[in-house]
DNA sequence: CTATATTATTGGACTCAGTCTATTAATTCG
DNA sequence: CGAATTAATAGACTGAGTCCAATAATATAG
């Protein structure tokens, strides 16, 4: 078996992660070095690279697993039989969203304004629920191509409008999926 | 008189653009070091830095005072008698835009995907544009803020993909109003 | 038990962006 | 001519990201 062959692994992302968000939390994304971050968590500056490609991927490492459950919910809807509109399934998602699921680089996303890096990998993720958003258009009628890029791309900018509104609610905030119904209009 | 004292200037931000484009079309904007700009131009790294901030902020001279226009023409139109509605404000200023008004670094936009820093520094351009719909809106009517930020962020995602989707469509491509009018529902 | 293959960790060198400081050069004005 | 002012520059520094060579820890084959 290959995977129990060779030195066995020590660092993790998770670990990597855990010292990052302290240090994050105590100095600020931009003033914690990756140096720093890795001899937190007991490696060296060479292993980090070993787990992530960037200082940012870390930061947007449980983002990424809920943006991907998001574009299984809608590949699911898709190849269901009556599959919803856009609008409709995107709520569907989002009601059974509870607040302690947000990850902490969302409910810190005022982080982003510190550093540049942070928010080009942010526009990425953007960019890429963008796309998943077209491909579900276009499963769907056959309308103006120009008008379904317009559309899809209104939506992904109404979505993460709502995702931050409801955030800086602050804890009182209620289902997520009540506030989308609001923010996504058409 | 403050302006004819000292050592007159010899860099501009033009030269240095410029210099920069021949560059940039020859070998792409991330292998095109900032010292090679420089030196093509005739001067120092240092004294780029007198000129720019970065190398994003050269890359997007053109569409900054481009961007400020629109921003004008919203202020102007919000001090008149009977201002228009934003999307019909934005259909009058994309009306009077001909293909040669549009910046170089719009055209080639494509190489944004070559950069962390210039998909940073385009976000940001977005998000300027964004607060200013923002604000017009907040002029009109008073809707639910909810709702406002997410009409905003919309007319921007829609700009924004209208824009590109129009420069995509080559050098045969009409009015880009007309294109506008497709994409900017509702 | 030993040799070997395999994989993880590490150190170190390198490039480039961006910041900062001190120095030098070119000009105007008194 | 000398002083003040401002532009250009050199050079050192930090930190991100890339790359490679060396080493350490395991499994397995002989």
């Amino acid at each position: 078996m290959a995977s129990s062959a060779g030195r066995p692994r020590r660092a993790s992302q998770e670990l990597l992660q855990e010292a990052a968000f302290e240090l994050f939390q105590l100095r600020g994304y931009r003033s914690t070095t990756i140096e720093q971050i890795a001899r937190t968590a007991g490696f060296s500056r060479a292993t980090f690279f070993n787990c992530f490609s960037s200082k940012a991927d870390l930061f947007w490492l449980e983002t990424d697993t809920l943006i991907a459950a998001l574009r299984e919910s809608l590949d699911a809807q898709l190849s269901g039989e009556n599959p919803l509109d856009l609008r409709s399934a995107l709520l569907r998602f989002a009601t059974g969203l509870g607040s302690d699921r947000i990850p902490w680089a969302l409910q810190n996303y005022r982080l982003l304004e510190a550093s540049d890096d942070l928010v080009a990998s942010g526009a990425s993720r953007a960019l890429e629920l963008n796309w998943a958003f077209v491909r579900y258009l276009q499963q769907g009628g056959s309308i103006d191509p120009i008008a379904l890029h317009a559309q899809a791309a209104a939506t992904t900018a109404m979505l993460v409008s709502a995702l931050l509104g409801w955030i800086d609610a602050g804890v009182g905030r209620g289902d997520f999926g009540e506030h989308l119904a609001h923010a996504l209009i058409h």
